[in-house]
DNA sequence: CTCCATACTAAGCGGTTGCTTAGAGCTAAG
DNA sequence: CTTAGCTCTAAGCAACCGCTTAGTATGGAG
């Protein structure tokens, strides 16, 4: 799951490989580290440009404009988050859970960096924008909602109310970006695994 | 506990009473509804003095910059949450518990628009004022963890990893002002209420 | 070689930023 | 009434913002 880095390229290169042509994809990569570190507003395009190793204007050759730079990074992070959950697979609701937390929380530690931009960014989006985000967040919410739902109706699981449960879960995955620090005490897989632990034992019938 | 707004005063006017003078009170109220609203770095000390009915140039009358104010904002809005966290009371480790959880996740859906800004605009804060917020802010962490240790002495809970679990009740709790809504499907004690429960099934032996 | 499209930079434009200055209005002590 | 001190505003400064323009370098097609 995790993947090193240390095999000649990081992991922001790994999530915007597709991105074309290469200085554009440098100039995306350079976006998503100012954006994490110092907020959307706080950060000029001059700074995107200096850590791209580029001029003020190059820019502007790739991108309409400092939001469409946002727009790129939120819709592939989101888009990638999706694929993750959607990909999920295990036996049984309980292994499903299991792995679908394990999987989005260790995400949102891994790749803290997109995801710090995806999830605490939106609101500088224009509306036209967000509104293409908050579609894939609705689809990322009823994913995590039907695995849930799954092992309720498997009687594995007692959750009385499916709807603030599936809140939680997100919230408690997407929480770990904003507080995971590389080189803390836990690696991302080790949070997944903790959060896929805590989150069974919310749902777990009494007995 | 909840506040209801609506006998003549608000509730953020509640949360800065003590500040005085009156105009200076203002300008805070309109500085964190600005940052709440639009984040620290996208508001202009033109919106606060405008939002607060000023010139401008009043906004240095009382503060010394715009990040003084974010850090008045932020210090007040801390000893305010610990404050509450330090009064919990209740019979037993299971109801404190279940208190401290429905207060602190309480507090950051009622004073959401205070409680956004104390938590995403950390980094806005001089290294000095982060400093001096940062051993607020493990003050409230020990809180947490103490009631969550009293329930694993009394032989009430059964919590593997107690650093880890205190950090997922927190991070439960204050990721609260990101997601809510006033005149959303919840209250504020309801989703009080709801989080204490998802918190004790979290901690509770498997029987 | 010429021609043209693409990718880039140097320079800079109009507008906005945080903050300052100079001075006006008000209150209260002497 | 004078004076001092505090609160506030009108005006504006230097710096910086997102973005544009004009022009240069490069490389492939004919």
């Amino acid at each position: 799951m995790t993947t090193t880095g240390l095999d000649g390229f990081s992991l922001l290169d790994e999530t915007w490989r597709t991105v074309t042509p290469d200085a554009a994809r440098r100039m995306l990569i350079a976006a998503v580290q100012a954006f994490a570190s110092k907020g959307y507003h706080a950060t000029t395009t001059r700074d995107i440009a200096s850590l791209a190793g580029m001029s003020p204007a190059a820019v502007y050759i790739h991108y309409r404009s400092k939001e469409e730079l946002l727009f790129n990074i939120s819709l592939v992070g989101h888009e990638t988050s999706l694929a993750l959950l959607s990909s999920i697979q295990g036996d049984g609701a309980v292994q499903r859970l299991k792995n679908a937390v394990s999987a989005f929380a260790g995400w949102h530690a891994e790749f803290h960096t997109t995801a710090r931009v995806v999830q605490y960014e939106l609101g500088a989006l224009s509306p036209e924008h967000h509104a293409e985000v908050a579609e894939l967040r609705r689809q990322i919410e009823q994913r995590m909602r039907s695995y849930i739902a799954a092992g309720v109706e498997e009687g594995v699981f007692d959750v009385p109310d499916l709807k603030g449960a599936t809140l939680a879960v997100l919230s408690l995955c997407i929480d770990v970006a904003r507080w995971y620090q590389p080189g803390g005490r836990r690696t991302p897989d080790e949070i997944g695994a903790m959060y896929a632990d805590l989150v069974l034992r919310m749902v777990r019938p009494a007995t």
